[in-house]
RNA sequence: CGGGGCGUAGCGCAGUCUGGUAGCGCAUCUGCUUUGGGAGCAGAGGGUCGUUGGUUCGAAUCCAGCCGCCCCGACCA
């Protein structure tokens, strides 16, 4: 799971693009294949190369951190399942084209796993028998096919993806929604953290009804979907809401709060509530990239999967679940449609592959190789992640790759700076660059 | 799955209409010069023109099939 803490750019694999490839209409799809983040390898599919697979892994650290604080416990289930479980639930034959279907060499059929829900049940009836074993949440973070018609926009809609996948288990609806609480707040924190504004909008609960279904919606320019909400919820501060999600009643005042807002996608919206609710300075009509999706679904799967409990008065009833998705190589996407200006993606900070690029803008002068070397191994030693733009390149083409890949800092190292004792921060997203001695940049890094 | 488009060097493209055996820019390699925002000069390497078949003395170019990819729509994390 570590990642390196420092590269050195004249060893890595990066094959930044100066040309957009044509294949690429969305932004994000450009910046990733011109920042040699990923390579297409067939329609929707595609291999993640250093620079994107590390970005991947901090977005999955991210999301494991906030499942651990409410106590879903990480599993790993295998991409490749066996049709039976899927006869059991009755969706084999429901899930048409989109499940690739595959046979293995006994002639059994085996499908590439579109989602879990299947399985997990199946995991969790065979250990949990009684009231005492609920309630338990799981995820795990894991490649998903759907054979999509048609893929586009790079890996946002990609027909291999890799998703969090959280599932819940109680013993009645009432703790169902307890649990649906705390992915909820878990979802509000994950996004935040990843310096996204996601906007939980209710969603469409399908059979269930009721209320406990919604979609987080980023917004952008390029999204898929026309969504409507009040910009009040934009000024959210939903980090810093310190939310104890042992507390059912403080949860459901803060998801309260966050609901009362009007957000709807198009599936979903009532312009006519829209227009009573909402006053018009507030209203906020956008396009929408949806990065995660949460849904209570009671018995759907327990029921044919026979996955039971047994109450304290003995009675059999079926476990109560959910399941909570997050697009992990969606957000990959989803983040640089949010955060990129005319030179290249710009990373929020929990994000970005590194903390720091810093740049040699003479390599071989002996005075800039000393002061980059210093500084790369004082980063290292302070725990900062750094990439150390070492090549023998013209300072264009350095300022250039490094703006493209957007790493939040930058530290350029010059001769003439190096004369003075100097060297120039540069903040990615501001701008902003400010001469300060090699000390005092590492000291405004470090924290 | 309906509609449209594209496949020529690593990338971006021209050449196809009007058939005569492939070119430009960037990248790559060598040398010299240059060196704080994608350098200059000189030289070099690199393409069975997606694929199969057909027409023709001759096909990147015309015809047919197949494959792949992209865009719009319907559908989805």
């Amino acid at each position: 799971m570590r990642l390196s803490p420092a590269v050195r750019l004249s060893e890595y694999f990066m094959p930044t693009l100066r040309e957009t490839p044509s294949e690429a209409e969305i932004v994000s799809h450009r910046l990733m294949l011109r920042a040699g983040m990923i390579r297409q390898e067939s329609a929707g599919i595609y291999s993640w190369l250093p620079m994107g697979y590390r970005v991947l892994r901090k977005i999955e650290q991210v999301v494991r951190d906030e499942m651990d604080r409410i106590g879903c416990h990480e599993v790993l289930m295998p991409t490749i399942q066996s049709a039976e479980l899927w006869r059991k639930s009755g969706r084999y034959d429901d899930y048409g084209k989109e499940m690739l279907r595959i046979t293995d060499r006994h002639d059994r059929d085996m499908l590439f796993g579109p989602t879990n829900e299947e399985m997990i049940t199946d995991i969790f009836a065979e250990h949990a028998k009684s009231y005492k074993d609920v309630p338990r949440m799981l995820y795990h973070i894991q490649w998903k096919f759907r054979d999509e018609v048609r893929p586009r926009f790079g890996v946002m809609r990609g027909r291999e993806f890799l998703m969090k996948d959280a599932y819940s288990f109680d013993l009645t609806p009432e703790d169902g929604r307890i649990s649906y609480n705390k992915q909820f707040v878990a979802y509000l924190r994950l996004y935040a953290r990843m310096g996204l504004q996601a906007i939980p909008m209710a969603a469409d609960t399908g059979p269930i009804g009721g209320d406990m279904s919604h979609e987080f919606i980023i917004l952008a320019e390029t999204g898929e979907s026309q969504v409507w909400c009040n910009s009040d919820l934009l000024e959210l501060d939903l980090l810093n809401a310190d939310i104890d999600h042992r507390d059912p009643a403080q949860m459901s005042d803060v998801i309260g709060k966050v609901t009362s807002y009007y957000a709807a996608t198009d599936e979903q919206h009532d312009e006519a509530k829209y227009q009573a609710e909402v006053p018009e300075d507030k209203r906020l009509s956008a396009r929408g990239i949806e990065v995660g999706h949460i849904f209570f679904f009671g018995t759907k799967y327990s029921e044919p999967m026979n996955a039971k409990l047994q109450t304290k008065d003995g009675e059999s009833v079926p476990v109560q679940m959910g399941s909570y998705g997050v697009g992990v190589s969606r957000l990959a996407g989803a983040i640089i449609e949010a955060c990129h200006d005319d030179n290249g993606i710009v990373w929020p900070e929990a994000v970005a592959p590194f903390k720091v690029g810093l740049i040699n803008l003479r390599v071989g002068d002996a005075a800039c190789d000393a002061a980059c070397e210093d500084l790369f191994a004082k980063l290292q030693a302070a725990g900062v992640d750094v990439m150390y733009d070492d090549r023998d390149e013209r300072a264009g083409v350095k300022f250039a790759d490094m703006d493209l890949i957007g790493l939040p800092w930058q530290i350029v190292v010059g001769p003439k700076g190096v004369a003075a004792g100097v060297v120039e921060l540069k903040s990615r997203k501001t701008g902003v660059k400010e001469e300060l001695s090699p000390e005092a940049a590492l000291a405004r890094l470090a924290g």
